[in-house]
DNA sequence: GACATGACGATTT
DNA sequence: GAAATCGCCATGT
C-alpha cells in the first residue's frame, strides 16, 4: 500500500472522459513524471484486477492498443473505445489528436 | 543484493 | 522519415 502511485494512477484513469483516451507518459507527467510511462502501465497492470479503473481508455503515446492482450479477453479494450464513440484501426485509435486527453492540460 | 523484465517515451543515428 | 538505442523506476526472480 506504500506504492499509492497505482492509487493515482487510478484516480487518473477514472477520471478520462468517456470516448477520450489519455496516454501513459501524460498520466505519468501529470503525477509528476514519476517514473514515467512505464510505471503506469505497471500500475495498469496491477491495476487490471479492478474493474472501476477503465484501463482501456489508457493508452501509449500513439494512440495505440498497447495493452490489448492483457485484457480479458483480448479485443474487450478496443470494443469498449469503439463502443465509447472511438474509432480503432488496426489497433490504433483514429482522430487520436482530436480524441487524445491530457490530465496536466483538462484538469490542470 | 544483483540481474532481468515491463501495458513507454524521448533522443539519436 | 524510419529504425535503433538509451533512459525511467518499480516489480519479480
Amino acid at each position: 500500500m506504500d506504492s499509492n502511485y497505482f492509487t493515482d494512477v487510478y484516480e487518473v484513469v477514472k477520471l478520462v472522459p468517456k470516448g477520450r483516451w489519455a496516454s501513459y507518459g501524460a498520466i505519468a507527467h501529470y503525477l509528476g513524471a514519476k517514473g514515467g510511462a512505464r510505471m503506469v502501465g505497471w500500475a495498469m497492470n496491477s491495476a487490471h484486477c479492478d474493474d472501476s479503473v477503465p484501463a482501456h481508455r489508457v493508452l501509449n503515446r500513439n494512440g495505440e492498443l498497447t495493452g490489448q492482450h492483457h485484457f480479458k479477453p483480448p479485443g474487450k479494450m478496443q470494443k469498449l473505445l469503439e463502443k465509447e464513440g472511438l474509432k480503432i484501426v488496426n489497433d490504433r485509435v483514429t482522430n487520436a489528436s482530436e480524441s487524445f486527453w491530457d490530465p496536466s492540460a483538462e484538469l490542470m
